[in-house]
RNA sequence: GGACUGGUAGCUCAACUGGUUAGAGCACACGGUUUACAUCCGUGAGGUUGGGAGUUCGAGUCUCCCCCGGUCCACCA
């Protein structure tokens, strides 16, 4: 028996004895080293997969019932499709979380009679893995373009392959009852197939589209970014006042001020506001812009500011997205004059080309100086975007992307949110949800890396082809040919197709005759793991997912609710027509101790193996219950985390007491187990005359209520009080004493208080479920619990409140 | 610029739709216990719930204003 040789084992390794008892074989101390016997346990029993409780169930029917053929119905199932973590790094203490609470959510559930189905993966991250796996190659002193784009895929699997390993390792740790048997990762094939058809399916519906539009440049990553891939940050600038001549009298001047001056090499219009009295008359003629040959005109626009600055805005719609819907509305020409490496390109002036940003920047400054344009250089402190990934200054610039019109599933959703089939938990994300829904830009889904989903587009001759004619839908392949010097061989056609198709669809010409090229750009990571609450499921066709979707619960972090949580609602709405998940459950930030957030520069984090040899992942997770309430964020103390422990050793001692004491029983009365008693106390626990009896199953049901309403922090207070407060230090000591009043009726004292522990230790199960299995597998070595699940685990008995 | 959120004991935080005397852990003071546990037990001190006004029979909780934090969104060049 389990029980027994874990015993054995922990008297050998206890290496102190009791005072009181020297026969008696648990130590005073709960240890946490040996938490990971419990998890082979679990493991072992096959538990962790829902469906050996659903086929339990036929096993049990088909016992009992065998002559009336009654179907088998099971409880609805229980599942969570667990956030995968990134593939390419440690576990932090924040991911810890998140699995205390999925676990605990999974583990009531699982007690509940639900087949609880806790779906785990890992993410491949795309730009992110990209990024820190280029780094890795640096260092063995590896270049990816070196090693060409397939082996740098090979390798990059590797790399997450063996870090998901370690993760997983970390995953069950903390008691992580998930079901491994499914676990996935964002590249396997099953899930691919499901990601392709997805984009096929938008493709073909004319949801998917390639378009030139004003898009985010990582030039340091080098690649397109969503708005959302973007940060803002304050960064120290300048604000130049430069001069325009008007082009019919070069003797006067429109001044414009600015915090961008090279972008002025691609502006094409200048403008002022509408109100604005000063520049009223100049509004229709046109500037010299300096620099260059080009006259441009001056505008009325009411975006223009006429207190800021000079009142007069200089537009450069390829570069500024304030810019960029000024000039749509106005017609106005769209000069892109910064590549996608940061540097200016050939629609720059000569002399500016192949000049970085910055280098530029100098140069016209100079060069304004010179000629006598430039007013003056103020410093100013201003917003830039920076990519959210590097922190490397963003470019806005005009790039021809893949997007997707997500308006009509962003409608979708909000009616969801509206109609509550979907509930983000705390009240007011559910609010801010809603608003982000309202207002969605297309999403641009292709990135230049090489980490990712090869988006399934091929080009029927060439993409730059495709790419040209969407610019110049007039012209025909011999002005592409004459224009860029390059020969094409198709009709600059786009297909969407898992496999390369055998002929052009719209040309009918066969791959043979034509060049038929698949695009080469990926998908965004989110494009990918917006799918993953029914791509793990085998896509809508899926056995699983006519078992197990829609699911349950989403339990993450605020930090994602837009990137992921949203995605997730989008794509479930396109694929399945349903919201993937009722509740979304968003736990809150952990700050360092000393209330900053966490931060490697700053060196304040705290690495989760290190609390966890410390105290042990009960004490851990009854931390996170109490402390990571959703909306809050909480500094991690030792003395928060010690007091927890002390909880779990007190959950220890009050068993081991109650263990003693009954072999002490047995043993004065040469017996071997009590009489029926206890299981007739747990059955009748709902209508129990005795008052502890009362109090314990009223406090069962406070708990039931608090777990149902996601209010963790009061189910674990709730807990502690009674334990810890009426249980050890009123119920025991009470006992105590009737034992020494009325000896003869100890053994009813002691199955009273045996009921309690027990009933106690379910409670406990799901939020500290190392300690409580621990001590259950003890009390079954000693024959104390003969109508237990046959499992003879805690992880599988019944929560001793029935839930609906 | 917009939105959200917090300010409660020395510290970190609780307190369901407004409802007894605002709670817990840690820290503190005093006492106890050596036969479950010193990772223990008991007792105690500690609060004008950031400030001000209002609604109400009743406000930590609702409304308004002010002060101080935090977070998110955003195209003031």
């Amino acid at each position: 028996m389990a029980g027994k040789e874990i015993k054995a084992e922990k008297e050998n390794n206890a290496g102190e004895k009791s005072s009181t008892s020297d026969s008696f074989q648990i130590p005073k101390k709960y240890t946490p080293d040996d938490e990971m016997q419990m998890y082979k346990l679990w493991e072992d029993s096959g538990y962790f997969n829902p469906d050996k409780m659903i086929s339990d169930l036929h096993e049990e029917s088909s016992k009992t019932e065998s002559s009336t053929k009654k179907e088998v119905k099971s409880k609805k199932p229980f599942v969570i499709t667990q956030p995968p973590p990134n593939a390419n790094g440690e576990l932090h203490i924040g991911h810890m979380c998140g699995y205390s609470f999925q676990d605990c959510m999974g583990r009531y559930n699982r007690m509940n009679g639900r087949p609880t189905l806790l779906l785990p993966g890992k993410d491949h991250a795309g730009i992110q893995t990209e990024a820190v796996f280029t780094k890795v190659l640096a260092e063995r002193g590896l270049d990816k373009w070196e090693i060409g784009r397939e082996k740098f895929y090979h390798k990059a699997y590797e790399f997450c392959t063996k870090n998901a390993d370690h993760a997983r390792q970390q995953e069950k740790r903390i008691g992580l009852s998930s079901d491994w048997s499914r676990e996935k990762f964002t590249l396997d094939e099953g899930l691919n197939k499901v990601i392709f058809e997805t984009f096929i399916k938008m493709f073909n519906e004319g949801m998917v589209y390639r378009d030139e539009y004003i898009i985010n440049q990582c030039t340091h990553c080098k690649t397109a970014l969503a708005n959302i891939d973007t940060d803002h940050i304050e960064k120290k600038g300048i604000f130049a006042y430069i001069k325009y001549p008007y082009a019919d009298d070069p003797t006067k001047f429109v001044t414009v001020a600015t915090t961008r001056p090279e972008t002025m090499l691609g502006d094409t219009a200048v403008a002022v506001s509408t109100d604005d009295d000063r520049y009223k008359d100049l509004v229709g003629k046109k500037v010299k812009l300096p620099l260059t040959d080009r006259e441009i005109p001056v505008i009325a626009a009411r975006e223009v500011d006429k207190d800021f600055g000079t009142g007069a805005l200089k537009v450069t719609p390829a570069h500024s997205s304030i810019d960029f819907g000024i000039g749509k509305e106005h017609n106005l020409e769209v000069i892109n004059v910064i590549n996608e490496e940061g540097k200016m390109n050939d629609n720059a002036p000569e002399k500016y080309q192949g000049m970085t940003v910055k280098e530029c920047r100098d140069a016209v400054i100079e060069d304004l100086k010179n000629e006598g344009l430039l007013v003056k250089v103020e410093d100013f402190p201003h917003e830039v975007i920076v990519c959210e990934r590097c922190k490397n200054d963003i470019e806005q610039i005009m790039s021809k992307q893949w997007f997707v019109n997500i308006k009509s599933l962003a409608e979708k959703c909000i009616e969801a949110l509206d109609k509550r089939e979907t509930v983000v938990l705390p009240e007011n994300q559910h609010r801010v949800l809603r608003q982000w829904f309202e207002k969605l830009e297309p999403w641009c889904i292709s990135r230049q890396l090489w980490w990712g989903h090869q988006i399934p587009v091929w080009y029927c001759g060439s993409k730059k082809f495709f790419d040209w004619k969407l610019s110049n839908p007039d012209k025909s392949i011999e002005d592409f040919e004459k224009e860029t010097g390059e020969k094409v061989n198709g009709c600059g056609n786009a297909m969407a197709a898992i496999d390369k198709p055998e002929k052009c669809e719209k040309c009918g010409k066969s791959a043979a005759d034509v060049d038929i090229v698949q695009e080469e750009d990926v998908f965004d990571t989110w494009y990918s793991s917006g799918q993953w609450t029914f791509s793990t499921m085998g896509g809508p066709e899926g056995e699983d997912f006519k078992k197990f979707f829609p699911t349950d619960v989403m339990e993450t972090a605020r930090d994602i609710l837009f990137f992921w949580v949203a995605r997730m609602m989008m794509m479930s709405m396109y694929r399945t027509g349903k919201t993937p998940f009722h509740t979304v459950y968003l736990h809150g930030m952990i700050l360092a101790a000393d209330g900053q957030k966490m931060s490697k520069s700053k060196g304040n984090g705290v690495e989760p193996a290190d609390v966890l040899k410390k105290y042990g992942a009960d004490a851990l997770r009854l931390w996170y219950y109490t402390a990571t309430l959703p909306g809050q964020s909480t500094p991690i103390m030792d003395d928060k985390l010690m007091g927890n422990r002390n909880f779990v050793n007190k959950i220890w001692n009050a068993s081991r007491f109650v263990m003693m004491k009954l072999e002490d029983l047995f043993n004065e009365n040469e017996i071997k187990q009590l009489d029926g008693e206890i299981n007739e106390n747990l059955m009748n626990l709902k209508n129990a005359d005795d008052e502890w009896l009362k109090q314990t199953y009223a406090t069962a049901t406070r708990i039931t209520d608090y777990i149902n309403k996601y209010r963790f922090n009061l189910a674990v207070e709730e807990l502690r009080e009674f334990f810890w407060h009426t249980v050890c230090d009123q119920w025991i000591e009470e006992t105590k004493k009737l034992i020494d009043e009325d000896p003869e009726n100890k053994a009813k004292f002691m199955s009273r208080l045996l009921t309690i522990i027990i009933t106690s230790l379910k409670l406990i199960h799901p939020f500290a479920p190392f300690v409580t299995e621990y001590i259950w597998q003890n009390l079954k070595g000693m024959g104390l619990l003969e109508d237990g699940h046959k499992s003879g685990l805690l992880m599988m008995e019944k929560w001793p409140v029935e839930v609906e």
